[in-house]
DNA sequence: TCGATTTTTACTATCGTTTTCTAAAATCGA
DNA sequence: TCGATTTTAGAAAACGATAGTAAAAATCGA
């Protein structure tokens, strides 16, 4: 492997005057740069990076982590910090917690170790707060939040999100102007912001709209496939009569219909069921699933993009991006049906 | 930051010591040790992996090259890949190829300058051979084929896989067994060699059951939900007729049935269908798919493994495992009409 | 008690790059 | 032509850890 000596060697140069020709910070004569700038192309130099961190302490990796890379909503979110990092030279190591503070809190050490220059965060609950974060930040580790962001932001850290609570009001609103008034919820898992938020949202759209909640209409799920199944299943043996379901996550969604499916119950015929996230699968399923829409790629690339400003400025993440949501109507809502009368479960 | 040096001050002993007592290479007093090690845990040190790497050449990173990150074979690959990894205290930089050559090129140039001490590879077809890889491996960077790996193992590198042909045979066969003669096939990109290989076990099974093979029964697809949706609205403008299908993915079968639906043929009563890969959706979706598993998850564990303990050891690597796969019959397939008439479509 | 051996610890060079400070060379005005 | 100024380049000290060799200390046998 070629060392910056060995070309400083050849030039007739310092090594340091290589170096500077080769991060661009010269100042000098214009045929000396040449000059070396061809060496080192013949020479076929590579730079070492790790050599080159130690000294400058940069290390060009940023670190996503993730509670679950195997939702379809985190291998999107991850297309987009993977783009717009290697846009601009920088690699990325992935971090899945499964879902474990304990997990995240590991990764979070080892990220410290590494010195990455910068972490975008979607994490899952956990005490990380009182130690782990503010260590980091200590350290000048850049972070920011993205989707899954804790509350309150006592530490400035950027954030970018979606409206969950306005956007979870708006699915269960569709659903009331439908003409539904018996509408069941599966939420994600409660231990999470998100799902709370959309919690929120849909008993707001209930409040607003003058009509009774009821706590019985309300099964948490775990955002996999599995739970928005059971999720049905749980309903209908607690008698519970829908005429639609709000479904915290199109995952859920693709679960409550195979349920329904399973019980001889149409969608959206007997049951309007409307998901979240609007990954591409929502538009194949049968039938294909009117969603709330997440802009996925761009809420990674805007982390990513606010990330690798912040790490180049050397200046503080403080911003607060909300992203918009819209609702893309397809084929699993309807109205209710007038007769009144709905399916026998 | 506390460094070596600062243990070292504060116990009376030589940076040297400290270090191997902390890397567990050191021999002599016992007292000393724990002394220095009590010392170590007081001051919170945290060792610095970036100086690490650099003198001992090691880097605790290792990558994982895939063609597309959203296709859910891959994070159910990453996941296996990734258990492994934490295990081992080893980090992994995750790269989306997004099927281009060139990017996949970028990237190994990104990991070779990063001293990453090992890759694991789902290639996409480009000439990196030529070039890039033989020279990461003079670099001592250690390899794992898995799931794309290439035809024949010139470079001596471990190849992890499932035997492509065999699987699609046997899907194939199924198809057959069940009384289906007229059979479609959704392909995977051809320039790739796990979709050659499938189509050839596809006709294969043809052969060996003395069935004429037609070669307009074959529509080559992406690997992408829509292009199994496109496949087969091109088989039915071509005006074939055909009793069931095999879609070289999940993916393309999902997006294959909804095709089939919206031309109100019922799978499996009008159209078989069966998919490949095994993913958690085909449970859930309706009909439930039929499918070729493969032990994803096993795969990215197993290349894992492999790699870490070549890099423990600094062996070659040159073995070559192949998993095995199943067929899980669901609801998509049914054996053929006996009328022998088929719906018009 | 003394040399020989073993155990324990220290020293020093290195990994490859970056960066600051300083010195030499070149240019310029008067 | 000479001193002042500007350009251009070099020297050297990090960054933090590791590893091989050398030295010091301890142990032992006779």
């Amino acid at each position: 492997m070629i060392r910056i000596v060995d070309i400083a060697e050849k030039a007739n140069v310092s090594p340091g005057t290589v170096s500077k020709i080769l991060k661009g910070t010269y100042i000098g004569s214009q045929e000396t740069k040449e000059r070396v700038l061809k060496i080192a192309k013949d020479l076929g130099y590579t730079p070492n990076i790790i050599a080159s961190s130690l000294k400058s302490r940069r290390t060009r990796i940023i670190a996503l982590i993730v509670p679950e890379i195997s939702v379809p909503f985190f291998p999107e979110l991850s297309r987009g910090v993977e783009d717009v990092a290697r846009e601009n030279d920088y690699n990325v190591i992935l971090c899945s917690s499964n879902n474990d503070p304990v997990q995240e809190a590991k990764y979070l050490e080892s990220l410290e170790r590494r010195w990455v220059d910068g972490i975008i965060f979607s994490r899952v609950t956990g005490d990380t707060f009182k130690e782990k974060i503010p260590r980091l930040l200590a350290n000048k580790v850049k972070m920011v939040f993205v989707d899954r962001v804790p509350a309150e932001n006592r530490l400035s850290i950027a954030r970018v999100e979606i409206d969950n609570k306005k956007a979870a009001y708006s699915a269960t609103e569709f659903l009331i102007k439908l003409g539904h008034r018996d509408i069941a919820c599966i939420t994600g898992p409660l231990n999470t912001r998100i799902a709370q938020q959309r919690l929120e949202g849909y008993k707001r759209a209930f409040i607003e709209n003058n009509i009774p909640l009821k706590e019985d209409f309300i099964v948490e799920g775990t955002f996999k496939l599995d739970s928005g199944f059971k999720g049905v299943n749980v309903l209908l043996e607690k008698g519970v009569h829908f005429t639609a379901i709000f479904a915290c996550n199109d995952l859920m969604a693709v679960g409550a219909i195979k349920a329904l499916r399973k019980r001889n119950l149409d969608v959206p015929n007997d049951v309007s069921v409307i998901g979240f996230d609007g990954i591409p699968l929502c538009e194949y399923i049968e039938p294909a699933l009117t969603t709330v829409v997440q802009p996925i790629y761009e809420m990674g690339k805007t982390a990513a993009e606010l990330l690798l400003e912040s790490i180049r400025e050397g200046i503080e993440l403080k911003g607060h991006i909300v992203l918009d949501t819209r609702i893309e109507v397809r084929e699993s809502t309807r109205e209710v049906r007038v007769e009144g009368k709905y399916k026998k479960f």
